[in-house]
DNA sequence: CACACCAGTTGATCGACATCAAGGCGCGAC
DNA sequence: GTCGCGCCTTGATGTCGATCAACTGGTGTG
C-alpha cells in the first residue's frame, strides 16, 4: 500500500451501445431512450486489485454493474473466520436499491471497474420503469439460485469436489472455446480457499491432485486449461444436464 | 405411508382481510381492491407431515405462500447426500414467478398449509401492479441476505455453533416471549442435520452438549427451552448486533 | 548481486466430525 | 401386556481437512 502512486482511477463513461455488458446486464432490456436515461445517471469508477470498495456495514451511496474485473462479497467473523459468500463478475449487479449500507464488505480480487448510479436515483428509475424491475428481480432470483448451489458445495461436497466445482464454474463462465478450453482464475489461492471454506494449503493439494490425475493443466500461477470438461464436472459431481 | 387414510387436505380459503400472514406476505402492500382480486385467484391446499410436494424437476404450475407449518427446499446429489437450502416459515413465498419448474424438492416439515396461486395469473398480476412486484423483490432480495448468512455458516463455523445458529434463527423466529423463551423444533433431528451440513449423530451430541452446559432446556424432542438468548447468540458467534 | 518478500507448494501431525455400532424411549398395533 | 418401529442418544473408532512448519520460485529493491 505505502509508496502506491495516487491515481484517479475515474473514466469518462463512454456510450452505453457500445458497453460490453449492454445485453447481460440490469440494462439490458433497456430501449434507446432509457439508455439515454442511464447516460445521464452513470459514472465510471475503478480500483486497484486488492483495494476494499466498501467495508461491512459502511454507507454505500451507490449501486451499479461490474463492467470489467472481478470482485468479491466476503463477511468475517470476530475472531477473523471469512467466507465469501458473492463472487462478481462483468454485468453482476451490486447494492440494494432499499437500503444504504453494505452488509458485505466488497473488494477488488483484479483491478476493476464498474457503472455505477446513486441510490436515490436508481431507486426512481425502478419504479418509473416496470420492466427495469423486472430484471433486477429476475437477476436477484438467478443469485439466489446461485447461493443455494454453492451451499450445496459448501456443506456437503468433500474438498477435491469443492475445487472441482469451482474451477467448472470459472471455466464455464470465462473460458475461451479453442481447445483445449483455457481461462485466467480472477482468484488467488487464499480467495479460492475463502470461497470454498477451506484452507490455502487444502486448496493448494487438491489442485496439484488434479494436475496429478490429468483433469486440468496449470500455467503459471492463475492459467487453467482443461481438455476434458465433462471429466472435471464429473470429479466435481455436478449433475450433467445444464 | 401404506395404509394412511386418503383425505382431502383442501381447504376453502378464508378472507385475506382475517388472513394470519396478512401483513407479512407478498401481499402486505396490497389495498383493499387489490385483496379482492387475490381472493378470486387464490386456492388453499394442505399437506402431511412427511408428504413430498415437488421432486426437483419437476413442473410446478403455481407460486404461493406459506399460511402455516413449515416446508424445507432440498436439493440432492446422485449418492444421496443431501442439504437444505431453504427453511420454508408462515408468510414466505415458494416458487419462482417466469419459471415454471422447480429447481428444489419441497417437503412438508410438518402439517402445512399454502396459499397458491396458478403462476401464469400470478405472473399478470405482478407485471399489472408495481407494487407487488416491488414486494417480491424485497423478498427475495431477503432471502439472498438469508442464504449468505447461512453460507457462513455452513462454510465457517462448528458444529456446536452451526447448531447454537440454528436454535437462535427459530427461537427468534418463532418463540413465545415468556420466560424462559420456548420454541417448538419443527425440524427432526435429521432435517437439522441436513439444514446445517452435519450428521444425525453430531447434531444430537451438541443439543447434548448445549443442555448440559445449562444454555438451552429441552422438554421431549421438540421443545427448547432459553433463559438467556445472548449467551446462545453468543456461543454461534453471531454478531449481538441485529 | 544479495536480499527480502510474497504466493504457492509440500510434509508431518493433530483434531473435529463422520462412520459404525449398540441401546433407550415413547407410542401405536394387536 | 409385549412387540415392533421411529426417532434419538451414546460410545468406539476412523478419516479428511486443519494446523504448524519448512521450503520453492518469481519479482522487486538497495
Amino acid at each position: 500500500m505505502c509508496g502506491m502512486t495516487r491515481i484517479d482511477l475515474s473514466l469518462a463513461a463512454p456510450s452505453c451501445s457500445a458497453c460490453p455488458i449492454r445485453h447481460r446486464a440490469i440494462c439490458a432490456t433497456c430501449e434507446d431512450d432509457e439508455l439515454l436515461r442511464l447516460e445521464r445517471m452513470k459514472t465510471y469508477r475503478s480500483w486497484r486489485v486488492g483495494q476494499t470498495i466498501v467495508m461491512e456495514g459502511d454507507v454505500l451511496p451507490f449501486v451499479g454493474s461490474i463492467v470489467s474485473g472481478c470482485a468479491t462479497l466476503t463477511r468475517s467473523m470476530e475472531d477473523g473466520r471469512t467466507q465469501m459468500v458473492g463472487l462478481l463478475l462483468p454485468s453482476d449487479f451490486v447494492g440494494r436499491h432499499d437500503r444504504d449500507r453494505a452488509a458485505y464488505q466488497i473488494v477488488a480480487a483484479t483491478d476493476v471497474t464498474f457503472c455505477l448510479f446513486r441510490r436515490a436515483e436508481f431507486q426512481q428509475l425502478v419504479r418509473d420503469t416496470p420492466h427495469v424491475m423486472e430484471r433486477l428481480l429476475k437477476m436477484s432470483l438467478d443469485e439466489l439460485d446461485a447461493a443455494r448451489e454453492w451451499m450445496m458445495v459448501l456443506g456437503r461436497k468433500t474438498a477435491r469436489e469443492k475445487v472441482a466445482s469451482l474451477l467448472v464454474n470459472i471455466l464455464r463462465r470465462t473460458a475461451t472455446d479453442v481447445h483445449p478450453i483455457r481461462a485466467e482464475l480472477p482468484l488467488t489461492r487464499e480467495a479460492m480457499a475463502i470461497y470454498l471454506g477451506l484452507t490455502i494449503e487444502t486448496v493448494s493439494r487438491q489442485m496439484t491432485a488434479l494436475r496429478r490425475d490429468g483433469l486440468i493443466g496449470l500455467e503459471g500461477r492463475r492459467g487453467i486449461l482443461c481438455a476434458d470438461l465433462a471429466a472435471l464436472q464429473a470429479e466435481a459431481e455436478i449433475d450433467a444436464a445444464p
